[in-house]
DNA sequence: CAAAGCTGTCACCGGGCGGCGACATTCTGC
DNA sequence: GCAGAATGTCGCCGCCCGGTGACAGCTTTG
């Protein structure tokens, strides 16, 4: 009764452009608000990340995210989940025809590998920046489906090679792991990290060389 | 705790409370308005840190937070302008008596120490997650002068040791202040990193020895 | 004394947020 | 054909945000 619809007199004229309907496909607008909430992650980070601003890039109303996802939890679960064929999507399985003799030269080379691919993805960078600056259920469930996906990755590519005695490679490769990753977020960031320049390709292959150095220093 | 809202009982009767009147002291104001900016960044990071959240922290109107220092970026200056003076406060300036013969021997220590500082200190542990999370000219400001102050206490601190040749240590340094820094963020968000256990003082110490034996690999 | 300035407080604005109920339209099963 | 479910849309709510103008009380200055 508020407002009467037939009163609006709908653009009678020419410049009557057709409603674009959405057309009914469950499937298609789950995944379009999926696609929507990765872009929307990755280009703007998790700062603006919320309900409105999903369904506004999906193109659809706020109340489908709740009911197909059951609000925003679902809908990180859901990308959580994507998260876990990460290392499978983006990093090659197999070591390219290399001999990796030692576990040195595995760890050389994975090293390389990880840096490379989130350089490459800006989604997990989102991912990882939020990882360190809230604790939420979420950020948790993102995190762990992420390090799980790491873990797996890493020990298929280890294969038969055995780590060296007296060394807690544990511990040395989370601290590896930790540079790649903080250095890549401080690049993605601010361009530079602790005084390093990260821009021009020239600047990461200095980068990659030091962290070739490194690894090669405690792993031989 | 500063200012009870029952302020606001209207003038009813006999039950009249003195008001608890706020002093009249610009300078005490302005300390109480910034010490109030840096616990409730420390505390609850950045995510929620806005002009209402920090007036209400320092019990006072945000008209005073615009007034005194020109809103929220030139309160976030006024941090960064306390940043400068950080590694001089939480980081001995003498090496503990120790005779660093090898650069070695002072990378692998003014590690354990930047770690330690890192640890200590919530507030820094904010700002670089802050850092690594937006690109806004005041995180920019923060950033600046965190790492002008990082620089130049690792000058002082290097005295008159040279650094090796042939190995690019600006860049090497760069990685392992990223390792810290992330295994720090990582541990004080989500108790680990790359499944490495980083709560009791324990697996500090296995991080801690990890550490130095990448130090040590790569720097001898 | 009064005027002028400083300090602190309050109320209000527009806007975006998350969340929800109600409705319109289309599809499905009987 | 019809009822009910599935899908999509709309408008509203209460809340908090940043920002600003107006005002009240104290202090300094003349």
């Amino acid at each position: 009764m508020l407002n009467d619809p037939m009163v609006l007199a709908p653009v009678s004229d020419a410049t009557r452009v057709e409603p674009e309907k959405r057309i009914r496909d469950r499937g298609a607008t789950e995944k379009a608000i999926l696609n929507a909430a990765k872009a929307l992650l990755a280009e703007e980070g998790f700062q603006n990340f919320g309900i409105n601003a999903v369904a506004r890039r999906a193109g659809c109303d706020k109340q489908l995210i709740y009911r197909y996802y059951g609000g925003l939890n679902g809908l990180v679960e859901a990308i959580g989940a994507d998260l876990g064929n990460w290392v499978k999507d983006r990093i090659p399985e197999d070591t390219g025809g290399m001999f990796l003799l030692t576990y040195g030269d595995l760890m050389e080379r994975l090293s390389l590998l990880f840096l490379e691919a989130l350089r490459e993805d800006p989604l997990v960078r989102r991912i990882v920046a939020w990882e360190v600056s809230e604790n939420t259920e979420q950020v948790r469930r993102l995190s762990e489906a992420r390090s799980k996906a790491l873990a797996n990755w890493l020990d298929r590519m280890r294969g038969s090679l055995t780590p060296p005695k007296g060394l807690d490679v544990v511990a040395v490769n989370a601290i590896l792991i930790a540079a790649i990753q903080h250095l890549v977020l401080s690049a993605s960031a601010g361009g530079q990290c602790a005084g390093l320049a990260l821009k021009t390709s020239k600047d990461w292959e200095k980068a990659a060389t030091a962290l070739k150095r490194i690894v090669r220093g405690v792993y031989g």
